[in-house]
DNA sequence: TCGAATTGCTCAGCCGGCTTACTAATTTCA
DNA sequence: TGAAATTAGTAAGCCGGCTGAGCAATTCGA
């Protein structure tokens, strides 16, 4: 067994957030900003994955796999957030009689209502940050980089473009 | 049923990335980065959580409820995280015969070398971002806002300082 | 000193990622 | 035309966050 001894690093410095890899501030920085959100969401009876779903149907009514490709989200995740959406009474589902196998996502009215109380959530509660713009540049930097190696390229949004 | 009209946006842009929240951003780059690392972790026998852990075991044997607090991360999520540590060999967890609350993790030889191995994984494997400074300095603003209103203080390590 | 409060840990159950594996429907093409 | 490939969706099971609840041990304080 080891006793874990102090390695060649000062040792009351070594695990403050200043001296953590980028990647674990990053992951660190998402789970508290989602948690400071979520109390807010709570009471209008969403979740975060929700509100995306309630956002990209902007779009118009759509199916879940195009849903799932604009959330960077696997479908089978998509299909669990939909099934919640679907029993809170957000999203109807309703199969596509030009397609049998789709079935066609769309914001209930109740569903449209709370999206517009719950629009400026993600927004208005988010911490303040000396340099947002940059902050922006660089995450968009790191979701262009490692998505292109996860989905070779997200097409557009169907019938558009 | 709402039809989802299309609202008063530019309509084939609203669903990219350089559209969304900056919460969004930061929760998706997170997820793609994470994703980026698993599959190097995963030959290993390791996750992104157990490498945290065998990180923080560099300042030495210690108990389960302060490796949460300094990965800021509930008691109950350590405690299963050290489970599947326990279960695979790289840590232990002895009853402290001083407090028989506690339990003392440390890591096993196994688990030292396993570190030895991982510890570059994270630094390698992040993108290359053209600013990286100012992404640390907003990720560090942002764990500092946020953590301050759910942890009031995360204390020093136990004997240190 | 002894009852109350706190602390350390675990369990159960939820959400939301993921992979693997399956069904059903559609499309492709030899 | 008909078999093969692809596509849409779901199910099961894992990881890792979370909350709420509970037990055991320790510490506090009247």
């Amino acid at each position: 067994m080891d006793a874990g001894e102090p390695l060649s690093v000062p040792a009351d410095d070594v695990h403050r957030p200043d001296h953590w890899p980028t990647g674990r501030l990053l992951s660190t920085a998402s789970r508290l900003v989602e948690h400071a959100w979520s109390d807010a969401l709570e009471r209008l009876g969403l979740t975060h994955a929700g509100l995306i779903v309630l956002h990209l149907l902007d779009l118009g009514d759509t199916s879940q796999s195009e849903l799932a490709r604009h959330a960077r989200v696997e479908a089978q995740t998509m299909s669990r957030t939909l099934d919640r959406l679907e029993r809170a009474g957000w999203v109807a589902r309703v199969p596509d009689p030009a397609d049998r196998r789709r079935h066609v996502v769309s914001r209930t009215s109740a569903g449209a209502e709370v999206w517009q109380r719950a629009q400026r959530i993600e927004a208005e509660l988010f911490p303040q940050v000396t340099d947002a713009a940059a902050l922006r540049t660089a995450l968009l930097e790191i979701v262009a980089a490692a998505e292109s190696r996860r989905w070779p390229a997200v097409p557009p949004h169907r019938g558009v473009r």
